[in-house]
RNA sequence: GUCCCGUUCGUCUAGUCAGGUCCAGGACACCGGCCUUUCACGCCGGCGACACGGGUUCGAAUCCCGUACGGGACGCCA
């Protein structure tokens, strides 16, 4: 039977970092085994559930290349077929009607409380049949009475509770409508899902989702808990996906490092898409918690920002320049930019940022800078670099290099008193990369334009 | 409170299933140095961990028990 895994959020919000590792690891699964992904969103939650979600983590999964091969299905639209399968479970006996109101429950919770009991539902309409007429009822399907149930958990290892700690749950609402723990089940066995891969939060529902199961009359998946996300607070990995994406972040990047969160492969630590899918298996995964850190984070993104092809990464980055007020379209010139610029950023944003003098040469000089390098006798040797750039047929960075480094030799000048009035000349400050490939990014119009600013400017 | 899970450098982790090769390896961060036309990159080095206590064993990070701490679950939320 070939493998069909889903990731099930709900559409209460965007797509955070720790959905989108459970996300991830479906997704790499599925590869790995050749597998089906499928995308459910769960949108029963009447007050909470918002249509833009639901696109919103659509959009998100696109933008990592972990699009669902099927879906997504909305639980909404099988609305009838919970019903159905209620009234079925009712027919059998493996469910009935409970009419406590839920002030009894909230009671019944509360004594247990005080008595140090574990708080559930003592099963008080499980055999009765005296059911008042007209009066609201949920229904609660019928837990084993003893022994245990035993996961064998792809990630966790053999669990085993017994019935004790369970209870009768509620499987559909006084409003007819149904609950979580029996409409995934349904779901997954109506989805033919074969592998349940979701955050330890859910491994003890797992034991209240084996019985229904069994009432359904359904073998139970393999199931596969993965170890939750420390931290995930506002300002570490709750950002979205979106967010992530406009703070400059690459897919590969976010990939990359979310699939290192309790999962790793010896001590690699660079891992492409494909890669990723080739490696992937749940003998790898650790069962210990991980928390989020931004700094490592961002140097996984440092090192996809180095690995992508140039021009690739120059596409990706139009729409940051843009953001930024700056028209470019991807050309010979911006390509040579990125390759010059990119091992100095993180981000997308902070190759914008670092980038900024190639695209408006409206900066300010750095006071410090201009106060250290720029001496009223420097004035001959830039006045004379200027020139002898002017003559220079060829306008490439060994020709400019060349040039600077005879005047050098001719005047008997170090190269920082000609490189560093470049640099202010040119960007505004002496933090750049080669003064040769500086110089000849630009154009040579460009260039000297600036470079006789600055003279005018600055001595 | 009850049940479930976890615990190796600050963080992510290798090693744990098949005990010795681990006075514990890699990566991020941090510190120092080198390179050098600045900044960055890169390179080299440093700091830094087997939660604690018992037990098993010739030998335990690795196996067993307990304790502590952390997380999760106990809803007519998902």
């Amino acid at each position: 039977m070939s493998v069909r895994v889903r990731f099930a959020p709900s559409n209460t919000g965007f797509l955070h970092m720790g959905n989108t590792r459970t996300a991830l690891f479906n997704y790499l699964f599925a590869r790995n085994q050749g597998g089906t992904f499928v995308l459910r969103i769960e949108d029963t939650d009447q007050a909470r559930s918002e249509e833009r979600f639901a696109d919103a983590i659509v959009e998100a999964l696109e933008w990592l290349g972990m699009s669902p091969d099927e879906g997504p299905y909305r639980q909404m639209d099988r609305a009838d077929r919970y019903v159905e399968t209620v009234a079925e479970l009712l027919e059998k006996g493996a469910a009935y009607k409970c009419f406590c109101t839920p002030e009894e429950l909230e009671a019944m919770r509360e004594k247990a409380a005080a008595e140090g009991r574990k708080p559930k539902y003592d099963g008080t309409w499980r055999d009765r049949t005296d059911h008042p007429e007209g009066e609201p009822y949920v229904v609660r399907i019928k837990m084993p009475q003893e022994g245990s149930i035993t996961v064998d958990d792809l990630v966790q290892g053999s669990v085993t509770v017994d019935v004790e700690e369970l209870d009768d749950f509620i499987i559909q609402r006084s409003d007819g409508t149904p609950t979580y723990n029996f409409v995934v089940v349904v779901d997954d066995v109506d989805m033919e899902i074969t592998h349940v891969i979701r955050g330890a939060d859910h491994l003890n529902n797992t034991f209240r989702q084996v019985p229904v199961y069994e009432a359904l009359g359904a073998t139970t998946p393999a199931f596969a808990h993965l170890p939750l996300i420390d931290g995930l607070s506002k300002r570490k990995g709750s950002a979205s996906v979106q967010d992530y994406r406009d703070a400059g972040f690459l897919p590969e990047a976010v990939m990359n490092y979310l699939s290192r969160l309790g999962w790793s492969h010896g001590d690699q630590e660079i891992f492409s898409p494909q890669e990723l899918c080739d490696l992937f298996g749940f003998d790898s995964v650790g069962r210990s918690p991980s928390s989020f850190d931004e700094d490592k984070f961002r140097w996984v993104n440092t090192e996809w920002m180095k690995r992508l092809e140039p021009a690739e990464l120059a596409t990706r980055w139009v729409p940051f320049l843009k953001n930024a007020g700056f028209e470019v379209e991807v050309d010979e010139t911006l390509v040579a930019i990125v390759e010059l610029m990119r091992e100095r950023a993180a981000t997308l944003v902070e190759l914008t940022e670092e980038s900024r003098y190639f695209f408006t040469d409206e900066f300010e000089y750095d006071e410090k800078a201009v106060k250290k390098w720029i001496k009223e006798g420097g004035r001959p040797v830039v006045e004379e670099l200027i020139q002898r750039l002017e003559k220079l047929d060829t306008w490439d960075a060994d020709s400019v290099g060349g040039v600077y480094k005879s005047l050098g030799k001719d005047r008997e000048v170090g190269m920082a008193k000609m490189a560093q009035p470049t640099r202010i000349s040119l960007t505004g400050s002496t933090s750049s990369p080669s003064v040769f490939d500086l110089v000849a990014t630009f154009s040579k119009d460009e260039a000297l334009r600036r470079l006789r600013r600055g003279l005018a400017d600055l001595f």
